[in-house]
DNA sequence: CAAATAGTGTCTCTAAGACAATATCAC
DNA sequence: GTGATATTGTCTTAGAGACACTATTTG
């Protein structure tokens, strides 16, 4: 059909307005916090990554990495791209959160964002930690409903703490959209988009989805029912954890040493069996 | 801050490449097919809307209906005008399937696009049938795995049957995503766009979330099982479908009437308790 | 031994699936 | 009554949650 070739080569994008397109990530991991006590383990807390921003709009404020999609790429290899850019790690996991497209969300004209959780374990940030001098840094997480129904957001860095205030727009099948109602001094949207993506989160780690991601490849069953624990903000049964992990993992020959008690043996992700 | 408004005065969006976006919807509605028989309830199929192009690219193949995102609108915002353009029917529920952005999706240039599922009750959709001779039809679903592992969609109206081909790339949580093997005659890239958001209206089924929005403000429970087997592709035995559905409707005092058979009590849905 | 975590056994209660039985209409 | 669908009752089994108990290390 040169019918329709003649009609391509005189398509002009031009003609219809076209808004600037980005990815922003949530890059979640979780952090062991050495708790002083001589051989108590230390606890977790989930943490994400955000970026001081160094140029207008919103100078010196925190935001998400993020950054323009290329014409030569798809949005997912964008984020994986920015996230790379930013950590110097290959995330384990990627998961769109979704397209938020408000037509005032950036001053600086129409741009559009697609939002992506990430998971990177601590293992392999601290193998990377030090070559960069940047603004990037880990906050801890703070979710929480509140009485009145609306919800705190709270991002904690040594002393800089970030306390944005949210109410639920709308809910459908294990992601809430929010409205900012104080942003708490995060750039842009980001606070909306962190709550959205905490809700995805969740929801995955509800059924073991993405928790192994937080670890290196081997791991204690201890160490896993932390990380659904740090995220979901709940805490469980170890006899009933591990019943449930169970067809999931499969053993190695390895232990834990020098813990001060008993060693766990450590596991490692099972492959799909279907 | 002047300073900031300097910056802003100066930015120009120009400097960065900008793709089109538009919004494609899987608008699905489940309907009664008449099975002849004299007092036999009829059987339902679900069914998806498709556009005959009247231009090119792919002139007279079949496409989801879409458009491009306005500055003023949200991309949900321009979801729900497309439909309502295309249908002249308000959908009951719309849910994002993700952002397609493959950099050759579209042999008009960089266009991505960000696809919806859409929810209709064929109450609606009669109601406003025949004022539009437009090139919209209802196509037939059948989503089926394949004995090799690959997926195989056939969309059916009248005579007309497309089949397109498709293998799994990857999946998580709820969400497949899938490879064109064949497009079977479907525009760009919408047999992929279509499979996914097969996967991700099940998903939602099993746990009735969306089932309500295919029905009426009133229904039978044997009505809303069959919207769940229908979409699903499964069956269940009435009585545990009653016990799991219970908790979320509630009686009316109506009845249907002259069906051949023992009428059935109309339900509504319940309004979420908290 | 004490402190700490690792790991197992089992009781209870609830929910899911299967199946049987009864109810009520149009004709 | 017959044929169809509507609706309820209950048996069995699988899984979730709670709890008590045993095991193994370091200091």
């Amino acid at each position: 059909m040169s019918d329709e070739k003649d009609f391509l080569s005189a398509y002009r994008q031009d003609d219809y307005p076209r808004p600037s397109v980005t990815a922003d990530i949530v890059v979640f991991m979780v952090r062991a916090e050495d708790s002083g006590n001589y051989r108590r383990d230390s606890r977790t807390k989930l943490s994400l990554l955000l970026i001081r921003r160094g140029g207008h709009p919103f100078k010196d404020c925190w935001a998400l990495p993020g950054g323009f999609l290329n014409p030569d790429e798809t949005i997912e290899q964008c984020a994986l791209r920015e996230v790379q850019e930013e950590t110097a790690v290959k995330p384990a996991s990627l998961l769109s959160v979704g397209l938020f497209s408000e037509p005032n969300r950036d001053p600086r004209g129409w741009i559009i964002s697609n939002a992506f959780v990430s998971i990177i374990s601590e293992e392999k940030v601290r193998q990377q930690s030090g070559d960069d001098a940047s603004d990037a840094e880990w906050f801890d997480v703070d979710f929480t409903q509140e009485d009145d129904g609306g919800y705190m957001l709270t991002l904690t860095y040594r002393d800089v703490t970030l306390r944005a205030v949210l109410t639920e727009e709308s809910s459908s099948f294990g992601r809430t959209s929010f409205l900012i109602k104080d942003s708490g001094g995060l750039a842009f949207d980001h606070a909306r988009i962190i709550a959205t993506a905490l809700t995805v989160l969740r929801s995955g780690a509800k059924e073991f989805e993405y928790i192994f991601d937080f670890l290196p490849e081997t791991f204690t069953l201890t160490q896993l029912q932390n990380v659904q624990e740090t995220i979901m903000n709940i805490s469980v049964l170890p006899a009933n954890f591990r019943r449930k992990i169970a067809p999931l993992v499969e053993q190695t020959d390895l232990f834990t040493q020098g813990a001060g008690h008993r060693p766990a043996k450590l596991y490692r992700r099972k492959k799909e069996t279907k």
